[in-house]
DNA sequence: TTTAGCACTCTTCGAGTTAGAGTGCTAACC
DNA sequence: GGTTAGCACTCTAACTCGAAGAGTGCTAAA
């Protein structure tokens, strides 16, 4: 955390106010402007010289001679954290959220529907990562056999999430076998984690070939078939409300805007950057340039990591203009996260 | 189809050279250009006597007294309709369509893969529409207890298309029970059109309640429930770089651009355009306003119905800056249309 | 029918001007 | 010492102006 003890109270609180506006207002803030709006009965000239101060430690910036201050990210920086007064969610607000959130929906759709909220809310962008697995486990499998050699995998995880996908077997197999397969591995392994099972599968085999039955041998193969590579991390977040950006002024620049949207497409920057979030609980921010990330330049990230079964397992957020109201956007990040996190809790209780 | 017998051969070879530079150059084409591009040995003098001819019939036009001329959507027109020559395929352009959308996978990824080969081969944005299914048949189906009475559902439909939903039973089951529930749904209906089970479950439960056994009465309930309202409809189309859009200068507008992709977000004016192409065979295209949607009025949408099964079930194209190379463009959305089912039709053969 | 010639129109771009906003500095004030 | 009025200064935004360039339409001649 940022500190600026040879700040006087005054000081502070006229950055203080100066940021409020210029988020406000969206333009830089002149003295005379800040004098009416602090109610110090102080005249611009006084106030001009708190400003050259604020100025020399970088807190705030000029465009050019002739116009108003702005706060650096270091200004945003010092006013978030020490300076900023959060407001609290307007009840009715807190119940819309608490409603849709509660929702007994696929863990899918309510990550879908958080990323919504957090948009719609903020007319910013909301972006919700996908919860962390280290320890997928298995809970049920199911082969369907397709034309020829193709298989239909359906496999369910201990999160109740569902995943399919096609798989070419070496050989083909009859809707029994195939049932047999299934079985063998739904009585067996249910509650075990993916990798391994591939592992011990793939042992058994090698060890105890000619011992085991065929029905064994072919479960193996296909499982070891089924359970290589998911395919997860192709979407590793959902975002929503990217258009909203297009209506601040800020970031209304066609060359910003384009890599912006390109960063979002192309998802390594924002997965680094929110996992980043991920290893640290509670709300964390990202104000411009401190991303580290070019296309995010001009954008602050509002996120806060959501816990299941008392594990940060993902993080959500909003993307903004630096020039946002964080004094609203915080709280309402916050208390998605818990939601989220509370809502998934309550779905991955058991294998019953 | 739109025709213009007053005009001159002349007069048409010139309207052809003139759209085909405005497609490649963006400006407005001049009487000196067109004479250069020609070939003809005509003067500017000239070539500007038969321009006035196509401005009078409405083909061209010019933004300002002393510009170039662009072709309207008139323009447009008779230049697809009757001028244009499409250029083939490269070769080795095609076999990687074919090789993209041969690639043995479920048929959510063969959709995706396609839209994005449209928007990357074309530099524009990728659309392609879910295949139609009036009849949806029902091939089988899993229950997997959750907490409580929630119980995560999955069905898996004759086109190899899996679902899965959460639904909230009047009592509590297990999974004996559901096992059961879903091996006399499997063994019963498989094949079947998925309302005609839902029909015929709740007739069988009205009439004749108390013969039926304890187990069928609860498979009903629970299958009325599995079966109801599918959520296919919320994602009806998959569309694909709509960011290659905004490096176009003609959309390079903030609020054309804003529109344009809010449009994208609703949907329903590109479901309900999509869906025109879905009554006609093969490519059609829209030009501009001709679209009847606002936001679409400075693109141009090519188009092309996909068969399976002798079936016209869904559409796919591209859509892009009215100015876009028809002729390449052309060929590009009917094979891929083609190609797309195709491979819907290996999947959707058999229920083995 | 084609073409050269020419007057005309319209856009684009840079230069020059002005009005306004806001600053920094200085000197006076309490 | 902190505060303030006054003032010169700077910079932007908006406007005008003029010149250059592109392209047209019309006319009259080939």
């Amino acid at each position: 955390m940022t500190n600026f003890p040879q700040l006087s109270e005054r000081a502070q609180y006229l950055l203080k106010v100066l940021v409020e506006r210029y988020i406000t207002e969206g333009q830089p803030v002149g003295s005379r402007a800040l004098a009416r709006d602090a109610g110090l009965n102080l005249s611009p000239a006084t106030i001009r010289n708190v400003m050259a101060d604020l100025e020399e430690l970088g807190l705030i910036a000029a465009p050019h001679t002739s116009a108003g201050r702005m706060p650096t990210v270091t200004g945003y920086r010092f006013f978030i954290d020490t300076l900023l007064t959060i407001r609290p969610l307007q009840q009715d607000l807190i119940q819309h959220l608490q409603h849709d959130l509660d929702v007994q929906d696929t863990p899918a759709d309510l990550l879908e529907t958080a990323s919504r909220l957090l948009s719609e809310v903020t007319h910013m962008a909301g972006v919700v990562t996908l919860p962390r697995r280290e320890a997928v486990l298995f809970r049920h499998i199911e082969f369907l056999p397709l034309s020829e050699k193709r298989i239909l995998v359906i496999l369910v995880t201990g999160q109740h999430e569902v995943q399919n996908k096609i798989i070419q077997s070496p050989r083909q197999f009859s809707t029994a076998e195939l049932q047999v397969a299934a079985n063998f591995l739904n009585a067996n392994f249910a509650g075990k984690e993916l990798e391994t099972i591939r592992e011990s599968l793939m042992n058994d085999l090698l060890e105890a070939r000619d011992r085991l039955s065929n029905e064994l041998v072919d479960a193996a193969a296909i499982a070891d078939l089924a359970l290589r590579e998911r395919n997860q991390q192709l979407k590793p977040f959902v975002l929503t409300g990217e258009i909203n950006l297009m209506d601040f002024s800020e970031l209304a620049n066609m060359e910003r805007l384009r890599s912006l949207f390109e960063a979002f497409r192309q998802k390594e920057d924002l997965v680094q950057l929110l996992g980043r979030c991920i290893d640290t609980p509670g709300v964390k921010i990202f104000i411009g340039e401190e991303s580290g990330h070019r296309a995010l330049d001009q954008c602050s990230l509002v996120t806060a990591s959501y816990v299941v079964n008392d594990r940060v397992v993902g993080a959500l957020g909003v993307i903004g203009p630096t020039r946002m109201e964080y004094e609203r956007v915080i709280p309402l990040v916050d208390l998605t996260a818990k939601l989220v996190g509370a809502a998934l809790n309550q779905k991955s209780l058991t294998l019953s």
